[in-house]
DNA sequence: CATGAATGAGTTTTCATTCAT
DNA sequence: CATGAATGAAAACTCATTCAT
């Protein structure tokens, strides 16, 4: 409202486009999203998308990228209020299972990832945001004691997305069932015979 | 040799149609394999794709769940004469790592994955494929102790195709870091009693 | 008429598609003859000209080169006719204002040479074409004792190709004023002082 | 430097306009030079094209021919020095093979004789331009006894930008092979009489 | 069984030009 | 003077599918 000057027009426009493209990728699938239906979801004429963006391809990997990294900062945020390593695996579980593996969000994300196959520069972004996602939960595990804490957190971050996309199949994937095994993951340090470890011993 | 009957070719004709999907799904990506591309790549002229299968969408779907079958038959194969959890693991772990994330056996089935949430039929054929696997694991993980083993076999099958996606954007996820993340997963049962570790163990 | 199979309706489709490029180019300029200009001319669908052609570039390469090829092959025929170089020069001075430089020929020419210096496919036949032009050009005139006949081949063509380039942008270049003048190119045996030259010796 | 005035900014927009369409004519093709494009190069802002020139047609027209008179003029200025035929024609030469027919240059000049062909204006303006150089050139054969002058220069103007034309299309005329034969054009008066050739000269 | 020509709507992208600011 | 967002038509090209042979 107010002063809508042609230059703040044009950001609404834009930022209408990648909103458009966000809800378009889950509808339709990344290759399926095509300029007309851009334009349209937009509500702007189909020539304005390649005014505001270099390629559909850009549009949608600005698109996707800003929704996984808002996503993943919020994960990040809780997961800094968690205390013990199965805290942690709460809070992964419990966004986990906002999400049923068909909704928009889980298919934006495989979506993506997909798309990110075929696209170098979406493929590097991509992989940065998981690698910062990764060395964040490995620190917190690492600050919780649990060993090898780089491992582990790739290997639950891969298994959160593996869930994920196996839940797009059908049920049969309930929180319940699944996160006592996922705290297996981390169960090492307190099932363990304690031990002495040596200051700076890489666990 | 032989007779080479009208219908034994028209096998044959069939059947390179299906190798040409199954090459093209992962150089191109599933929705752009094209009825033309398909027919050039098997050798055969354009309409012959819609004289064998209903739709292209159809000849992709047999060609997929027949690569996926096969490898999983395989796996189930290698799995039955593993003895102990950490053995059936081992052979998981072998065959995830006999791929790189990005080579055709592992796009084909982040191809497929993702083609089945936009197709009913192809969603109901691959959730019976993942099925039947965890179900055979599960049985194998039962028989040898493991506790919850339908949500083991479950949580273990959604983390390799997770690590297979991650793979996928990049370097970071070597067997050797993974493998004893994933042992965790069946070893609750072990670790649970206070054990002896032996220096230089990997835990 | 007759037969009209499949295939033959197919060839002539074709070629009724290079027919039109052929009228198209001089018409409108290379660059601005569309799919959709084409298909209307050639009274086809849309979709026939990439069936036919790998890109619009490749059906106006082939069509302005076999016109080209046509012409050139027919001067050549002439040109055999002639005796003297003398006669040689009415040959190709009397192809020459055959066209006026606006004529479709001419456009023809200019459009084609102007598009080879932007596609290399297209420089490298044309380039075959104007070579082919002047060895044959070139024996002509050393069989009647031109000295220099290559260069002096050369020199022709370029100045028959850049008269017609200039006619085209007006008027002031009529044959009766070109002819004696180009036959100065060949007058040196006859104006010289006569002298012995060595048999093979290039002048 | 000193004032800037708003007049003075705008006139060197319009000059950078110019000179960003002489770069890219030759660089994409007459007809391929937007206005986008343009103003990227220029530096400015897109709509200032249409504030300074009635279309892009013009803006490239306008530079295109400013370039031409510019170079025509310097010839002119240089054949001004020369004293005899030879020498005149040892001028033009000297220009025409600073280029080689795929550079900057002669790519505008080709450019922009297609251009021509289809702007009746710039038609108008071009052959202006090209007339004014036939008759410098006329006059000053005409001062050195060139029998026809006028037809003579109109000639050698067209051998020379055919001479353009055909090295745009591959090697094969060298100005020690063309420069002898070019000069035919201007010999009979001299050759006409009888001389006496030293061993080595190039005819 | 198989062919391959044809269709026509679909795709992404580029464009000159206009105009409110 | 200058900006830069927007328009809507047009570009080249691809596609699954149909169908006469």
């Amino acid at each position: 409202m107010a002063a809508s000057t042609t230059a703040e027009r044009g950001r609404e426009v834009r930022r209408r486009l990648l909103a458009a493209a966000v809800e378009l990728i889950p509808e339709r699938g990344w290759t399926a999203v095509s300029t007309r239906v851009l334009a349209e979801r937009a509500g702007v004429a189909s020539g304005v998308v390649h005014y505001h963006f270099a390629s559909v391809q850009a549009l949608l990997a600005e698109a996707a990228l800003e929704v996984m990294r808002g996503l993943i900062d919020q994960i990040g945020l809780a997961l800094r209020h968690s205390r013990t390593p199965g805290g942690a695996l709460e809070v992964m579980v419990g966004f986990l299972f906002d999400y049923d593996g068909r909704d928009a969000t889980s298919l934006l994300f495989a979506e993506t990832y997909l798309a990110a196959t075929r696209d170098g520069d979406l493929r590097a972004s991509l992989s940065q945001i998981i690698d910062q996602f990764r060395h964040m939960l490995a620190d917190l595990l690492a600050a919780q004691h649990v060993p090898a804490p780089e491992a582990t957190a790739a290997v639950l971050a891969a298994a959160v997305d593996g869930i994920m996309l196996h839940r797009g199949l059908g049920p049969g994937l309930d929180a319940s069932d699944v996160t006592p095994v996922l705290h297996r993951l981390l169960a090492p340090a307190e099932h363990a015979r304690p031990r002495t470890r040596k200051a700076g011993e890489t666990p």
